[in-house]
RNA sequence: GCGGCUUUGGUGAAGUGGUUAACACACUGGAUUGUGGCUCCAGCAUGCAUGGGUUCGACCCCCAUAAGUCGCCCCA
């Protein structure tokens, strides 16, 4: 128990931190070419953040959060997704005063107690991204963009951008109660599920994976007629802007978000490998957001992508590259005086710039030279009595098994110039 | 939160109701006293997720728990 890590939380170790590292280095470069600078909010916030930004009767705020009193007594949740929380920076921090636009980044650990699964964790990862104050479908073609090209960046492919309407709060209350008389003579034709959601969020129905082929779904209204005259035109543009910079997307009438924020745009890129989990990116525009914090009322668009799953599609695709950092040089000390000649002489290898290492329980010769070759390193040093001695060190090519007598005064000048002309030499 | 499947050493794994739990890789040591990669030899699970139970006896049977995984739900 002790030498287990809580269910749904993983550790990150060493051989894959670099893939990790590579992905926010994707990160970091395509939101610099977009003009959006990196946030770092706190892991926990005051619950109500989360009740009033994501919405009561949502899955997320309901059963899927981390909440405790702290010692003051206060409510605290972990995040369970950073939206409402920039958002909060935004408002406290007065952001809005710079520029009209505020287009900020995020990466960081979000929580959320579901069952874990492959792709779902309960500490999972998220990079993001939010647009606040302005309400062009210019910005939303622009976020889209970018998620979009951050996955094409890593040269994932099979992606799929579905993009839907889910209107704003003039024209979805009409489009729920047009579901809802269309379903209604009907709830004894669906499934219990889709019996819940006939009050909660009638829109899911139409996702139903039990009922989605039933006859009469086809007849069911669709969001984007029930659109209001704003929403349209705003639907529209998005997509002619997406279309003139040649970016493929399919309108997905039942694409729905499932948090309350979320108005006009809505859309998801799914890779379906990853079977259940399939949703790696997914965002909106949340005109309404800003204003139910308690910001003025300002408009905004974001995404958010979950890490671990653009990870599992990266290893899946086998797009994960190579990221060893192989040992330079090797020493090896003969015997017990040649131990700190040899430590210190690893200490100045390192200290001018060279990737060394050395063997410190005092085994034989033979284990370190197999130590050597296990590291890689092009080159090993020798110590012995005789070497120290002279004031020579035996410098050993490892790839053509030749060695020779080096000066101790020697040694650093010549491996920095060995060391880089392989490096060059590899690179031709 | 619901249902299905899985769980043997550092890793990949074979295996049987009954004395010493295959095999491979990895690791450690050795094969002339100061020289690696190949080869050979040796060592390396008192234990088969955990806790109970059935049995003369269980890693193999039963129950519970945990973790993983697939699907549902939800979402990234």
């Amino acid at each position: 128990m002790l030498t287990n890590a809580p269910r749904g939380t993983k550790d990150i170790l060493p051989d894959s931190v670099g893939d990790w590292t590579y992905v926010e280095e994707k990160i970091r470069d395509i939101c610099a070419r977009y003009g959006y600078k990196e946030i770092r909010t706190p892991v926990f916030e005051h619950t109500e953040l989360f009740q009033r930004g994501i919405g009561e009767g949502t899955d997320v705020v309901d059963k899927e959060m981390y909440t405790f009193l702290d010692k003051g007594g206060r409510s605290i949740t972990l995040r369970p997704e950073n939206t409402a929380a920039a958002v909060r920076a935004y408002l406290q921090n007065k952001l809005y005063a710079d520029n009209a636009l505020t287009k900020l980044f995020y990466i960081g650990s979000m929580f959320r107690h579901d069952r874990p699964q492959a792709g779902r964790m309960r500490e999972f990862h998220q990079f993001g991204v939010e647009a606040l104050g302005e309400e062009s479908p210019a910005v939303d073609a622009e976020v889209i963009l970018l998620a979009v090209n951050f996955l094409k960046s890593l040269g994932l492919s099979d992606l799929k951008l579905s993009l839907n309407s889910v209107g704003c709060p003039k024209c979805r209350p009409m489009y729920r109660k047009a579901l809802q008389d269309f379903f209604r003579d009907k709830l004894g034709e669906l499934c219990k599920d889709c019996n819940d959601r006939f009050e909660r969020n009638p829109l899911r129905i139409l996702d139903c994976k039990a009922d989605a082929d039933k006859e009469f779904m086809k007849d069911a209204p669709k969001v984007t007629d029930c659109l209001c005259d704003e929403c349209k035109a705003h639907f529209d543009e998005v997509q002619r802007y997406l279309k003139d910079v040649g970016v493929e997307f399919e309108l997905d009438p039942r694409l729905v978000r499932g948090l309350d924020y979320y108005t006009k745009t809505a859309f998801e890129i799914k890779y379906a490998p990853l079977g259940a989990q399939s949703a790696v990116a997914g965002g909106g525009r949340y005109d309404g957001l800003i204003e139910e914090i308690g910001g003025n009322p300002t408009p905004a668009v974001g995404f958010a992508v979950g890490l671990e799953r653009v990870l599992l599609a990266l290893e899946k695709q086998g797009l994960l590259p190579e990221h060893a950092s192989p040992t330079e040089v090797f020493v090896v000390a003969l015997g017990e005086e040649a131990r700190l000649p040899a430590f210190q002489l690893l200490e100045k290898l390192r200290d001018a710039g060279l990737k060394a290492a050395m063997d410190y329980a005092g085994r034989s010769m033979k284990a370190q030279m197999k130590q050597a070759n296990k590291s890689a390193a092009r080159f090993a040093i020798i110590m012995g009595e005789d070497e120290i001695k002279e004031s020579v060190v035996m410098l050993k090519d490892m790839e053509k098994s030749e060695q020779q007598k080096v000066s101790i005064d020697d040694i650093v000048n010549k491996l920095i110039t060995e060391v880089k002309g392989s490096w060059k030499h590899c690179k031709e």
